[in-house]
DNA sequence: TTCTTAAATTATATTTATTCCAAATTATAG
DNA sequence: CTATAATTTGGAATAAATATAATTTAAGAA
């Protein structure tokens, strides 16, 4: 595993069987999978564990800052294990969630300086993918 | 009631009492308010009303495109009745929402071209409001 | 105006995502 | 090896949202 998952573990943090196996299926995973994705794929491959455990154990990272919460799907939570800001491509057919790591400049508005102070953002792009164009 | 939020009736969509309440509290609203919210302030102002009722025309008016569904806060869907294209400033302490209608010049990575056609985006601010700024 | 009917409202039940709880288990520091 | 605080777990509890089925009603036709 990569150094950048294990940041979640240290003092008072555990480093059970169960939170192994789901770090190891985030580590490098690009599909921003929901709490049910991970407990599908993580019983199927490992071992069974509770539905609450991984709960409990996304909860504990996202708090710790492992992997990042992603309030881009209105169904349900979804979490993304690159916590390298970036930027996503939503495609409005299939709801399929992309990466965009490249650099993205986005101005900033003059209105917010006074009354509000930044420290970050996200762009969600909108659109179809490829896969879905072909289809249409 | 402003022309923008008429145009969710027309054929087959009947000019209810409890559709027009709805709509007179959203209108011009900037809270980006979520169903509960709908319910509890309709309810309060106007008259008794179910909150199936509310969902349903939140749905509605949401397909009619009269109002936009939110994807901003995890825990519920927020609606904001204004249509126009705009931005959001969020702030990371009391979750409040803040309109952003100034014009935010956002780069298209080149990535996309290719494998996405893009028709809009948005773009979320994450920070301090005023209000939060000073009590820290 | 009255009639007709498709659309809307409503109370209630259901589904789905997520959290809470209390008991049993276990990783880790000493 | 032990003690203990952290974790896991099944199941109950919440909360948001949708589905259902019976009743009501807006709006066009007669």
């Amino acid at each position: 595993m990569k150094q950048a998952l294990k940041k979640g573990f240290g003092k008072g943090f555990k480093r059970t069987p169960q939170r192994l196996a789901i770090l190891n299926y985030l580590e490098g995973n690009t599909l921003h999978p929901s709490a049910e994705d991970v407990y599908r794929a993580v019983t199927k491959k490992d071992f069974p564990l509770s539905f609450a455990t991984v709960y409990n154990t996304l909860n504990a990272l996202a708090q710790a800052g492992t992997v990042r919460e992603l309030t881009i799907d209105a169904e349900r939570k979804r979490y993304d294990p690159n916590t390298e800001p970036h930027h996503h491509l939503i495609c409005l057919k299939c709801r399929k969630i992309i990466d965009v790591f490249e650099d993205v400049p986005v101005g900033k508005p003059k209105c917010i300086e006074k009354k509000f102070s930044v420290f970050g953002n996200h762009v969600e792009f909108y659109g179809h993918c490829s896969a879905c164009r072909k289809k249409c």
